[in-house]
DNA sequence: TTATATTTGTCCGTATGTATG
DNA sequence: ACATACATACGGACAAATATA
């Protein structure tokens, strides 16, 4: 995983392709519920963005309801298994 | 490739003989498919025409399925291979 | 207690590119 | 050619809460 991935110049927006990759993550088990995902520092270096472009991609993540975030503390994989949406 | 290809005294009209350049590029495979045209602005610089001119050239070529436009992102060339029409 | 580092929250501004009038 | 608006992306700065030493 690195900077490699991101196409800046591809149809889908850095942030949605951050989120998509991360959601990977999710479902492939690497990211486990109630865990941190990598903080937006830690984004910001793996994938060579600014860090509006790495809250982006968490924020989305966000409302598609895939983390939910402890301010202060981080990100953290949610538990979509039981959820009504 | 510069403001001299286009003739503004041709019976066919500029923003199609933008078109047609830019098609060309398409099949001559100097821009590729899923990758960013130029943007109007450099369509602008150029080809020496102004603004709606460049976007009248892009949404011909949209409407001809050569390209798809993606809002704020910018248009791209589209895969036409495998597309019935 | 103090100090430092981490992490998210919130602003600022700049640039690019399309959408619209 | 001009103005406005929105979305995306980058850069920087500071605040606030938390964690650790």
């Amino acid at each position: 995983m690195a900077a490699s991935e991101i196409d800046h110049d591809a149809p889908t927006p850095v942030y949605r392709q951050i989120a998509a990759l991360i959601i990977a993550d999710i479902e492939s088990g690497l990211l486990v519920v109630n865990r941190k995902i990598p903080s937006e520092a830690a984004l910001v270096q793996r994938f060579g963005v600014a860090r509006e472009t790495a809250r982006h991609a968490v924020g989305y993540l966000r409302e598609e309801g895939y983390v939910f975030t402890v301010p202060q503390r981080g990100s953290y994989v949610a538990d979509r298994s039981a959820k009504s949406k």
